[in-house]
DNA sequence: GTAAATATGTGATGTATATCACATATCAAC
DNA sequence: GTTGATATGTGATATACATCACATATTTAC
């Protein structure tokens, strides 16, 4: 059963409640724990809850004008997902997906409300959260205009090998379209992509298991 | 000489300040005229204000890996500038350039903070602002690239159109380069989608000053 | 284990749009 | 007004990528 008096993950906002605050967040939270690929969240449905990832890893998409999915995001673990629709909008205004075994807590939309109206320290922590978000998103949307499909997907491949798992060895939980998604491409071009980098020595791959033998390579190709 | 209690079009989040807080937030608040074209914020130079846009026009730029500016948004009276840097980065992330005759207010960084760990409905409604505002970028990323450059074009005469404007017949303060910087192509394209618009008689251009003569055909080619 | 579904790789081809080059128009400064 | 700077329009050309088509591999379901 889970606690969040004693868990360890807690976000920096949990952190600045008080014992009481904390009883009201463990009073409409719960805990749910989703295999890869299956769905915690779906665009277009009623939003109730809040969603923080205490484990595992979550992929967030949204339908864009043609009906296709696009990536937003990867989340990992200590992250909030779905903050920025549950404090105004009705619907969830996008899709999260669990990429690998993860373990989500779900917080009641009114008493997360009632904690934010309750402690400054609380809003203060969430406000910088949601801020820090948004500046990263900008830094994706002005570059992702600016490098070609190799720079992406360097980039892409980079943030799972440096970011994510801090390995040069590593399996990147991702369909071929998933990352074709994630870096606005076709899953064609990342096949090619990842072919380029294979016949320059730069990576080797089996499936979704990515050995990167020269990361200083791919931090250049980054740049185009 | 400004006077926060009596402005007019002071924000929802000001609005919930009392008196007190409000003498704190002019006491820390100066306000500027800028001309069009003029720069309200750079890129890169440290952060010390928050902007509040009280009248006028401005447009919100980045520039990404390859140095080349990309414009964020374009912003309207009533909105906050800056909010995303002030709350914990030192140096300002984007630029900001006035696009018409506008009016803004700065505020003095610490007092902001002081006035968001005092009072949680203010905090409140900046959580609001600042996650609205996140969804936004989330619907113009995810359709971005999935639109033609006649459709995102066509967006942009409707949004200056229906939303800035509310006219048919309206002067948008940018140039070619700027609506490119803005929907993510080059000063040419955009000037081929223009001729082709006015081809087609669905708008008439003489300079900057556009006459939207069928603007249901635009809603259409925005789904291009 | 077998079959069906899903995912992946790769060549051929098409196309949207960037880039280049230059003419012309508009604006700003003196 | 004249001059230089900046902005705009437009054809020709190049090119990065998407799209299509199909072969093969891998996963999932029964």
């Amino acid at each position: 059963m889970q606690n969040c008096k004693t868990c360890i993950i807690r976000s920096k906002a949990v952190n600045t409640l008080n014992p009481k605050e904390l009883n009201i967040l463990m009073g409409s939270c719960a805990e749910t724990t989703f295999s890869p690929r299956e769905s915690i969240m779906k665009e277009g449905i009623l939003s109730s809850h809040i969603a923080y990832l205490k484990s595992g890893l979550a992929m967030v998409s949204k339908k864009g004008s043609k009906g296709i999915d696009q990536v937003l995001k990867i989340v990992e673990p200590g992250n909030y997902v779905g903050l920025q629709t549950v404090l105004f909008e009705k619907v969830n205004q996008f899709s999260v997906m669990a990429l690998e075994k993860s373990v989500v807590c779900f917080m009641d939309n009114q008493s997360f409300k009632e904690l934010i109206k309750r402690n400054t320290e609380f809003a203060n922590e969430l406000l910088s959260f949601v801020c820090r978000e948004e500046l990263n998103y900008f830094e994706r949307f002005v570059n992702t205009h600016q490098q070609n499909i190799n720079g992406r997907m360097a980039d892409l491949i980079l943030h799972f090998s440096e970011k994510i798992y801090q390995s040069n060895n590593i399996e990147i939980p991702l369909t071929r379209g998933d990352m074709a998604a994630l870096i606005c491409s076709t899953r064609e071009s990342v096949a090619r992509s990842i072919r380029d980098f294979t016949q320059e020595g730069i990576i080797k791959v089996i499936g979704k298991q990515f050995n990167i033998l020269k990361p200083e390579k791919l931090t250049e190709i980054s740049k185009e």
